[in-house]
DNA sequence: GCTTGACTCTGCCCCAAGGGCAGGCCCCAT
DNA sequence: ATGGGGCCTGCCCTTGGGGCAGAGTCAAGC
């Protein structure tokens, strides 16, 4: 109990507000050694300068609180490496964008070369193999290729594999998504695409990576509008080429039209 | 004022929700076509789904709306590339301190090599020339670096340039800083650094970026505190020698004490 | 023409992580 | 004991919306 520090020295020596250590009480992150009763005043011990300043720190690196709680509480080097793999994901998705976001503004004068064909379809039933899953979009391409690979090992694709989007996947929603590959005969267990018609188009290589896939989308939604049709359901992609055999990536955007 | 779009079905053509739009409209990001005078309703031109588009695309990377609106009204690839040039530093900057807090967790066990020899030592007044002024984080090096190389070529340095910290300078808040070059006699328009006694500690290397540095700070600041003194005045970094030529960077932190 | 269901409006409260201020105690040195 | 500075709580503000309540509106079916 000796050499109790009251607030104010304490915000000094670990370079934190008085404010901000007084949130950090509130939040169990850095409550002080003795909060005296009758008066509420906040009194530190010197070992609790050394988190502060990590906490510091942290927050320097913009570390949510509820992260710093979690890396205090366990604090290995596990949880803050993940932490920081996940931060360079997103650092490199909006550096992916905004790449996008330049090369829009730079053709903007140069006659725009991002448009795609639509056209309309006739499509026959369609029975496939299939599963399905509310994920997050991180969890989204492994989904995919792990279902692809799951299902084709199961049954006999006679079409290339494919994917429906019931939901709408970003960065602050997830969403249901379902992963699948034709068969021949419907399967006891599986389902049907429905016939019907379709707006469709074809995107290759870059095309197919995010953000720029959105850009397909779009064109698809905005045809159909123009031509007097009406999206009915959930659009799908259709897995025609992936970049794997030293080939481009090439697949196929439909959505059921009326 | 054909085909007026109401909020709803604008909101499904450009993927923002319409709360977001109805944002963007008091913000004047995004101010629909037409509000009817009477019911307050919300009509968009299919010309403003574009421009609604790239804002979802800008705000998914998570650009703040000012900017946003700035790069709206400025659509050229400049204020994009300055953009993200900041972002690249702010990213890097919060890198180099998630690699230092990697570093701390490491070596917590393994006996922490991160101490600094902190001394007390008389120095006596010293007259020199200088420059002062309030600068931005990323303004400091920038500042310093100038500032020596002018008072340099001005005035007959008897000694190592040195920086004095009047404020704390951070992400947050700028701060005064003067840089000098000590000089033999008192110059016209010169000032003098106080005779005193100064708790001092000498780094080098990779000791002297940020945020190790702020190590440097800490270890000065806690042995006046331990040995009954009391900081006084600003801190000052003399730079004994930089990277420049090969050698290693050295610096004496020096904080007047009582 | 009327009803109904879907759409839209404004206004309020909420999140993180504090900053800033007001009004009121409290602590310590003189 | 009396200052002056330190500390307390509580309230409003920020960014970029999400969510809900209650009320008003639009369009389609009957």
């Amino acid at each position: 109990m000796e050499h109790l520090i009251p607030i104010g020295q304490f915000a000094a020596m670990t370079r934190l507000s008085a404010k901000a250590l007084r949130l950090y009480d509130e939040n169990g992150l850095l409550p002080p050694a003795r909060v005296d009763p009758t008066t509420g005043y906040r009194y530190y011990r010197p070992d609790q300068v050394a988190p502060g300043r990590l906490i510091r720190l942290l927050r320097a690196a913009d570390v949510p609180l509820a992260e710093i709680r979690a890396l205090l509480a366990e604090p290995g080097v596990a949880r803050l490496d993940a932490y920081v793999r996940d931060l360079e994901a997103r650092h490199a998705g909006q550096a992916r964008v905004l790449r996008y976001v330049r090369r829009m503004f730079d053709e903007e004068g140069a006659g725009a070369a991002m448009t795609h064909e639509v056209k309309a379809k006739e499509v026959a039933a369609q029975p496939y193999a299939g599963r399905s899953e509310v994920v997050s979009i991180a969890r989204l391409e492994p989904f995919i290729t792990e279902s692809i690979r799951d299902l084709t090992a199961r049954v006999t694709p006679v079409g290339p594999p494919f994917a429906v989007y019931h939901d709408p996947i970003n960065d602050e929603a997830d969403g249901r998504i379902e992963v699948g590959v034709p068969t021949a005969e419907r399967q006891p267990d599986g389902d049907e695409l429905p016939a019907g018609l379709v707006a469709y188009t074809v995107v290759e290589g870059a095309q197919t990576d995010y953000p720029e896939i959105l850009g397909a989308y779009d064109a698809v939604a905005d045809w159909a509008k123009r031509h007097g049709h009406e999206l009915v359901g959930a659009p799908r992609e259709i897995y025609l080429a992936n970049a794997a055999g030293g080939e481009q990536a090439r697949m196929e955007i439909a959505w059921p039209i009326r």
